[in-house]
DNA sequence: CGAGTTCATGTCAGTGACTGTCATCGCTGT
DNA sequence: ACAGCGATGACAGTCACTGACATGAACTCG
């Protein structure tokens, strides 16, 4: 064993989840996420940018397991097609783990600075998007829209499967539902 | 005159706007734009909860214009076309700005906190469109997937007009140019 | 006119997020 | 044994933001 306790960021990450569900966001400083961790401060800057990252910590991994799976369907299938093939990897990796979603959920509701974050996280995606769509020959312009609506729909979708009293519906049915949503509106 | 050179508020953003261009957000104290406005960082805190929020000072008046323009739409009217009436006094009221939207916009756009903040605007503006949606009879559901396809088209359309090089298109081309793309992503 | 009120601002002290820098010391490889 | 690496600690510093109180011109009311 080493000279400390092995796995400061993971241990870091569950301090700051159940601090911040406990206190709320705003009252809970970082040295004291880095106490409950056994560290200090100077150790959960290093491990995390800011105070907020440490929520997100799993979005990358996420974002890859999307992409990969959009990229791996065949090019002759449409943009759509290709998106929902993403989304249902995507939605299929999320659906085990909802208990902890929805604990993390709720924590970022009630805080407007991870509410923020987690925009921008979800822009990433949209970016991510855009340039595989772009990649499988779809129009600048066209992929953008079409990643933009795609990434608002699973946000949405996902809200609704996180929020409080949980429904019933699979996550992936959800976005389906809300794709059909977006169309309707777009038609009349 | 009073014991102070007036508009305080006004002199603060424009020297926000000002500094932040010159040297990037981050590398401007709110404590220099207080001092480029002859006054202290603390009536900066004053006026604005934030350093980023005193590039938004005029969002709240936009919202309200697009949201009253959604309200006046006869109640017969799809809810498509009383977003885009919304939306078409939304971008009436932007297109003479443009300039000055261009020069805010690329300083929003070097800086990922203030992207993050913009984003939040956005979806405050989503929100808003929901309740008046359901008002007009949409299901809460279809409402918010309604509310978030079009404030994200519309945002995607504002940063292609205001993106550089400029492009001739009026904005509120742009947005119908959008909703259009949008569909046919959906549609195949 | 004079006393009290308001209101935008100044002053100052404090907290907490984040950063740069250097020291520590088990572990790893030679 | 020795050298170097890598995760951490220690510490000082900057800056965003906040609370409390002071100031003085303008405004109000009798």
């Amino acid at each position: 064993m080493g000279r400390w306790k092995p796995d400061g960021r993971r241990r870091l990450q569950d301090a700051a989840l159940k601090l911040y569900a406990e206190r709320g966001f705003a009252e809970v400083t970082a040295a004291a996420v880095a106490e409950r961790a056994g560290l200090t401060e100077r150790t959960f800057f290093r491990h995390f940018p800011d105070k907020k990252e440490i929520l997100f910590g799993d979005e990358e991994a996420l974002r890859d397991t999307f992409v990969a799976a959009v990229a791996a369907v065949p090019v002759d299938a449409t943009p759509y097609e290709a998106t929902l093939a993403g989304l249902k990897a995507l939605t299929g990796a999320l659906q085990p783990s909802r208990e902890r979603l929805v604990l993390r959920t709720r924590i970022i509701r009630q805080s407007p600075e991870l509410r923020e974050r987690e925009l921008v996280k979800l822009a990433a995606w949209a970016a991510a998007l855009t340039t595989i769509l772009c990649e499988r020959g779809l129009g600048p312009a066209d992929a953008v829209f079409a990643a933009e609506t795609a990434t608002t729909t699973f946000r949405v979708a996902f809200e609704r499967w996180t929020a409080e009293p949980l429904v019933d519906d699979a996550l992936f049915e959800l976005v389906q539902e809300g794709f059909t949503a977006v169309e309707r509106f777009l038609r009349r």
